[in-house]
DNA sequence: ACCGGTACCTAGCGTTACGTTGTACCGGTA
DNA sequence: TACCGGTACAACGTAACGCTAGGTACCGGT
């Protein structure tokens, strides 16, 4: 299914990660859950976690260990100061793609009829 | 530097080369031209080629030769059923992941980590 | 003792954009 | 003539990323 999904997640699925981290801190199992929940059913358990890794090891987040009741203890992922200034990075990133995207969906409902502006 | 976009653009690339040539054939070095001069600066020639070179074998486009007077003969592409079908795969797609991140924006300029209905 | 839910991690793979280089055609200029 | 720059296409290797497909470990209920 999602063949196309899959390709687009990549470069956005980071973004999206740290935008809910912004929001709270939160661990693997948790921001896995979370996104199918959201309507991203076919989100790989393990592609969360190598993404936390990723986003780690370039310090964007800073990691607590917590016990829990229910399993191993968690990895609760917060978002520091480099990983906001990365965020407000995508967050431009996706503003300026967004919006010449919606500018070619934009033209298509107009665009029907007869040549204008041939050269 | 657009490494954030680099990625990005994975996914979203083929979409927007599909909705150019829905509005009209074009040939890759008038794409690439035509990327650049809408604000994509950074965009690689190879890629779009790599990419049209990709669509053509997945039978979205046909492919005309159409001699220049200004070099070699170019390859007009032109969007047919399967491409225009595989376009609107792309706007659903596109569609539902733009709209899951522009609601983690939304949430974030309500930075009340108040407990209130998210949805 | 077993199973399922919780919670984490890793190796290899396929896809995609980039960097680089090469080919070929043409008109203008020294 | 010889060279250069713009036009136009193509190929090769690299890096990044999400997915597949596993595995480890903790815990409570049957």
């Amino acid at each position: 299914m999602g063949n196309q999904m899959t390709e687009m997640l990549k470069g956005t699925l980071e973004g999206i990660v740290l935008a809910i981290l912004e929001a709270r801190p939160a661990y693997g199992y948790e921001i896995t859950a979370q996104l199918r929940d959201e309507g991203f059913t076919d989100l790989a358990e393990g592609t969360v976690y190598a993404l936390l890794v990723r986003v780690e090891q370039r310090g964007f987040v800073d990691v607590t260990k917590v016990p829990s009741e229910k399993g191993p203890p968690r990895k609760v992922y917060t978002l520091n100061a480099a990983g906001t200034a990365q965020l407000a990075e995508f967050w431009t990133t996706w503003t300026f793609l967004s919006g010449r995207i919606e500018h070619l969906r934009a033209d298509r409902t107009s665009t029907h009829q007869q040549t204008e502006g041939d050269d």
